[in-house]
DNA sequence: ATACATCCTCAAGTCGCTGGAGCTTTCGGG
DNA sequence: CCCGAAAGCTCCAGCGACTTGAGGATGTAT
C-alpha cells in the first residue's frame, strides 16, 4: 500500500493535484488508515498513471473521463478511442500551426529590430499596427 | 469620442474584456459622461489595439504591461523590448516542439489501432504504458 | 519520548478572460 | 416630451487545471 507522497513520487504528480484528481471524481476515493491518511493500491497507480501520461499528451480532464470510461468497459467499440485521439490530433494539429505563424511572424520582426532607442523600435512599431503583419495569427 | 461598445468593434475586444483590462490597470480609466458611461479617445484606441495585437502574438499581460512602459518612454533601449520579444520567440519554440512530439506520438498510436473492442485497443494500451513511447513528451 | 517528515482539510489564488443578474443611461422616432 | 430598445453600468461567479498556504494531525525512526 502506498502513501500519496509515494503515489506522488511513482507517477511523477504532485500530492495536491492527486486529491484535486480525487475531488473531481477522476480518482476514486482510497481507503484510508486509522488516522485518517490515504493509502493506495497497484489499481490506483494504474490509473493516475494513464492519466498522468494522457494529460501530457495534451488530453482535457474531460477527454480522460471518457478514455478511462472506455478503458474500465472491454467490450466497448475500439472506434470510440480513436474518435477522441483524433481529435486530439486535430487540436495538437492545429496549435502548431497557429505557433508556426506566430513564429514567423516574431521572427520577422526581430530580424527589423536594429537597436537604438525605443521611439525607432521596429518590434514596437510591428506591434501597433497589425496591417504590417503577414501571416494570420487570430485567436 | 467612443463608447465603449464602438471600442470594441474597432479592436475586436469583447466589452468586458476591455473593463476588465481598465480594471486590472492595463489600460487607464477612461473619461465619463454625466451618467457614468465610459468614452474612448484616440490614444485609447492605440493602446488597446497594442495590447490586442500582442495578446494575438502570445504575449501574456505581464508581458504586455512591460512593452507599453517602454512604449511609452521613447528614450529607454530598444534592446529591453529585443529581450522580452526573443523570450517570446524562445517560448514559442519551445511550445512547438513539444506539440511535433505529441503530434507524433498521437499519430504512431493511431496508426497503430486495428479496430475491435477496447479490450485490445492501442490507443489505451500505449496510454497505459508509458514505456512504449517513443519521444519526449513530458511537461 | 521526541523529532521530523509527511499527512490532513479547507480556502484562496493563478491566468485571461467570460457570462449573468439586475439596474441605468442614451438615443431615435412619433 | 415620452417611449422603447439598445447599450451601458456594477458586482459577482465561473472556466480549466491546478497550486499554494494556513494550521493542525499522524506516522515512523531513533
Amino acid at each position: 500500500m502506498l502513501t500519496i507522497g509515494n503515489l506522488s513520487r511513482r507517477t511523477g504528480t504532485k500530492v495536491p493535484t492527486i486529491r484535486y484528481y480525487e475531488q473531481i471524481g477522476l480518482m476514486p476515493e482510497p481507503g484510508r488508515t486509522d488516522g485518517g491518511q490515504r493509502r493506495y493500491d497497484a489499481a490506483a497507480l494504474d490509473r493516475l498513471s494513464f492519466v498522468r501520461h494522457a494529460r501530457q499528451l495534451g488530453f482535457s480532464l474531460d477527454a480522460i473521463r471518457e478514455l478511462l470510461d472506455l478503458a474500465d468497459n472491454p467490450d466497448h467499440d475500439c472506434n470510440d478511442v480513436d474518435v477522441i485521439a483524433q481529435r486530439q490530433l486535430r487540436q495538437v494539429e492545429q496549435r502548431i500551426a497557429r505557433l508556426e505563424a506566430l513564429r514567423g511572424e516574431l521572427q520577422r520582426m526581430l530580424r527589423q529590430c536594429a537597436g537604438g532607442k525605443t521611439s525607432d523600435c521596429r518590434v514596437l512599431e510591428v506591434l501597433r499596427d497589425h496591417s504590417e503583419c503577414l501571416a494570420d495569427h487570430e485567436a
